[in-house]
RNA sequence: GAUCCCGUAGCUCAGCUGGUUAGAGCAUUUGACUUUUAAUCAAAGGGUCCUGGGUUCGAAUCCCAGCGGGAUCACCA
């Protein structure tokens, strides 16, 4: 307590907190028995029959409180919006008197019964109340005012994005239309757990500590394990896990779960985030591409209650089928070039052409993506299917079965953005260690992003995965289209921040 | 990692061409007010002007460094 430096207001409350404890009134009580929430009564409430309101009880957070003397109107605001208590010195007596040391951001329980107010405001009329949690902290509330079209205008609210991604329940109470996002974003992810469900494929769990990681091109984060004595990864994917799972038996498998990149932040990335990867035996890529439309069909018509979404301006339209394209007629379409079967230098020169600029050293895989990324990406806005990757980008997806060079693979775009990527997963044992030895080679000539070989991995390959195709999507990234929000930070609740140096000197540090 | 912008009361922000004692609204405290709603009216308290150096008679203001944040770019999903 000595090292917390509390200003006046904090003081004052905590000197409320005592006299109320004098009082013989607990702070700090251990339940409640609320039988409404505030919009359950807004919206069943009728002028005609009040009767049926007659004794509720409610419970939330003061938000606004407007004293006149022998009686009080307040906001209060639970889970599902604010409502109006209005408080009588006739009705309730010494308790009355003891409102007086109850501030904005105290939770309360109220009792009484509903009427609607001479302006109109449909409130509860206090028979009892009940401190339920004093506030000792003065919370960044704004105030708000209804408009006549019922728009909500907040004055005053918290702005400041670093207190808003670092004390996200102050974010919350004081921005309570953001509960919205991540209500949406929790029916995003149980609607997708529900369709794959339905289908019969088995949820499952795999390792975040891997020995060796693998599954994708990026740079992990290390830990040590002190009883065996070793470094251990935080899994970067869950792919080789998966996989396994499928040589073992069984025929559908999937897992939602966080992956850990040791990489830049930004707008559409966080160090953490979710995933769900999900392989299904006996299929290929063709049929991934209907399922995965389906999947998010069902999703957005379940979610949005529409197939179109509205994102920063945009209409997007998730109605079947999805647009379909193959890369090289992208490039035709969008370069005016085609680019198949060229050189390393032959992109190089292409790229330059295209004034698109790319190291003189990269890689032909790092020049078509640049191309494509500079070129193409920005052109699918609509959901577009992008088939048949050329095989260098792709170290785990089956050859196609037609056009040599290439690989069975989609990825899903969505305003420009990545949202999905598959393949027919590479089966033949031969084919995925010299691909996974070529890795090691490239990763060996200093591109760090590259993949280890995992010798177990190849073993599983080798006693046998069945035909298979495999999906992975980004969860983050499609609950931000679908919330209509453009950075990461505001779908999820505690994203990655530097640490507060400052910390350690501050109120958490004695508690 | 690079560039640009920002950091002033619990919250939102003014002040910044250097010049008495750093301001406003909300919040807080005291008083008035029994249907208010950004309640109103009267008064009061509240500041490490992010931190540390420097320039100057004098720095919230100018300069340097650091810390923290935001935006853009590069790598990645």
């Amino acid at each position: 307590m000595s090292s917390v430096s509390r200003n006046d207001q904090e003081l004052h409350r905590i000197e409320e907190l005592h006299e109320l404890r004098t009082l013989g009134i607990e702070p700090f009580p251990a339940s409640f028995d609320r039988t409404h929430h505030a919009q359950h009564i807004l919206s069943t409430f009728s002028d005609e029959s009040p009767d049926v309101l007659a004794s509720v009880s409610v419970a939330g957070r003061i938000m606004a409180m407007r004293k006149m003397g022998k009686a009080t109107f307040c906001h209060i605001q639970d889970v599902t919006g604010r409502i109006q208590i209005y408080l009588k010195k006739d009705d309730l007596g010494d308790v009355y008197e003891n409102f007086r040391l109850f501030d904005i951001g105290d939770i309360i329980g109220v009792e009484g019964f509903v009427f609607r107010t001479r302006m109109g405001e449909i409130s509860l009329h206090a028979r009892t109340l009940t401190l339920l949690t004093k506030c000792i902290t003065p919370i960044p509330v704004g105030k708000e005012e209804v408009a006549e079209d019922g728009t909500v205008v907040r004055y005053d609210a918290i702005a400041d994005k670093e207190q808003r991604y670092r004390r996200r329940y102050l974010d919350l109470i004081a921005n309570p239309q953001i509960k919205d996002t991540f209500i949406k974003r929790a029916r995003i992810i149980s609607s997708m757990r529900r369709f794959f469900d339905d289908r019969g494929w088995l949820e499952v769990e795999t390792p975040i500590l891997q020995p060796i990681y693998g599954g994708a091109t990026a740079r992990p984060f290390v830990t040590h394990h002190n009883a065996l004595d070793v470094e251990l990864y935080l899994r970067i994917a869950d792919e080789l896990y998966l996989k396994r799972l499928i040589v073992g038996g069984f025929e559908g498998v999937y897992e939602i779960s966080k992956n850990f990149r040791n990489e830049g932040m930004d707008k559409t990335h966080n160090p953490e985030y979710t995933a769900m990867e999900i392989y299904v035996a006996y299929k290929d890529y063709i049929w991934m591409m209907e399922m995965t439309e389906e999947m998010l069909h069902s999703i957005v018509t379940e979610v949005c209650s529409s197939v179109e979404v509205e994102y920063q301006g945009t209409a997007l339209s998730f109605a079947l089928p999805f647009a379909r394209a193959r890369m090289f007629d992208l490039f035709d379409e969008h370069t005016g070039k085609n680019l198949r079967g060229l050189s390393r230098e032959q992109l190089l020169a292409t790229a330059r052409e295209l004034n698109v600029g790319v190291d003189s050293t990269a890689s032909a895989m790092k020049i078509l993506d640049e191309i494509f990324s500079v070129l193409v990406q920005p052109h699918l806005i609509q959901p577009t299917f992008v088939m048949d990757y050329p095989v260098e980008m792709s170290p785990l997806a089956k050859a196609h079965r037609i056009e040599k060079g290439l690989v069975e693979r989609f990825e899903l775009f969505v305003m420009g953005k990545e949202i999905a990527n598959a393949f027919s997963e590479l089966n033949d044992p031969l084919d995925q260690r010299a691909r996974l030895e070529d890795q090691a080679q490239i990763r060996a000539d200093g591109d760090d992003e590259a993949m280890v070989v995992d010798e177990d991995f190849l073993h599983a390959i080798e006693v046998g995965l069945p035909p298979t195709a495999g999906l992975g999507v980004g969860i983050d990234r499609l609950v931000m289209l679908l919330t209509n929000n453009d950075s990461i930070r505001d779908v999820l609740f505690f994203p990655q921040m530097r640490p507060e140096k400052s910390a350690s000197n501050t109120a958490e540090s004695g508690e």
